[in-house]
DNA sequence: TCCTTTACAAATAAAAATTATCGTAAGGAA
DNA sequence: TTCCTTACGATAATTTTTATTTGTAAAGGA
């Protein structure tokens, strides 16, 4: 079956394995996700799935650029479906990562910023930390 | 001097040790530095320091707000001394870290991100990745 | 000064995370 | 289906990070 994963894999010269499609199924359920937790994830529905199987093939699909690594600050890095460029909300309390549009502004001044310092600019990673609407109270 | 880098300490309630006012050195003198080359510059002067040390005081400044953590695509986590609010770029080449100031405007449009998302902003975390000017050849 | 208390570093040791190896199995093109 | 290539699974081996233990030194009080 072609579902729509394979066909991503496969627009990245990536075999459609039953393994790869199942991590990024995880991974877009979830959103933003880390190593530890899609291999649980992905074990429910694959019992015999290796660890060593998923950092494999998120690294690999990482450098095809089929997913995004986003480093985060005291945690470990979480890894999302490779999008448009955006902002992340990071909540410092719950965790979770929400992504927000980048305004044009923003983005507007930033390349400035990378100009007159002589920078070419490739891409941006632009994360706010603070707490979430529920975690506020 | 190391003075400077003592006062820093017990600025932050943190005993100012011979181990601690070298690391802080190496880390002022880096920029922005990964723990494996802390250890490898701080043993030139101090052979008999254990790594476990220097991820002990690490993490320690780290929460008492000496230094903060720079989590990077691809890469380590670097660290540096906490100081204003600022953008870095970093080359993806070289892996360089430059820190730029952080203009009022990007600052007001990250604000405005957060508050229309009912999200309370603690701090930004804006990297630029690209190629710096000595990369691009 | 001497004693007591506390904190630190060093040295392991232990745990956790990541990467490598290799025989077998599965994907995909023809 | 057949064949070639690539991926998987099962370790094993490394690397990275954290925890524990012990000896020492510094700090403060009597």
């Amino acid at each position: 079956m072609t579902t729509e994963y394979a066909q991503l894999l496969k627009a990245h010269a990536l075999k459609a394995t039953f393994q790869r499609t199942q991590i990024l199924e995880v991974i877009e359920r979830y959103g933003h996700i880390a190593i530890e937790k899609i291999y649980e994830e992905v074990s429910k529905v694959h019992a015999s799935l290796s660890l060593a199987t998923i950092y494999k093939n998120i690294l690999l699909m990482v450098e095809k650029g089929v997913l995004t690594e986003v480093p985060i600050i005291g945690q470990k890095s979480k890894y999302e479906i490779a999008k448009e460029e955006h902002i992340h909300l990071i909540c410092t309390s719950c965790g979770t990562v929400m992504d927000k549009m980048l305004d044009v502004d923003t983005a507007q001044d930033t390349e400035k910023v990378a100009e007159t310092s002589g920078f070419s600019l490739d891409h941006r990673q632009l994360n706010l930390y603070g707490l979430c609407e529920a975690c506020r109270g």
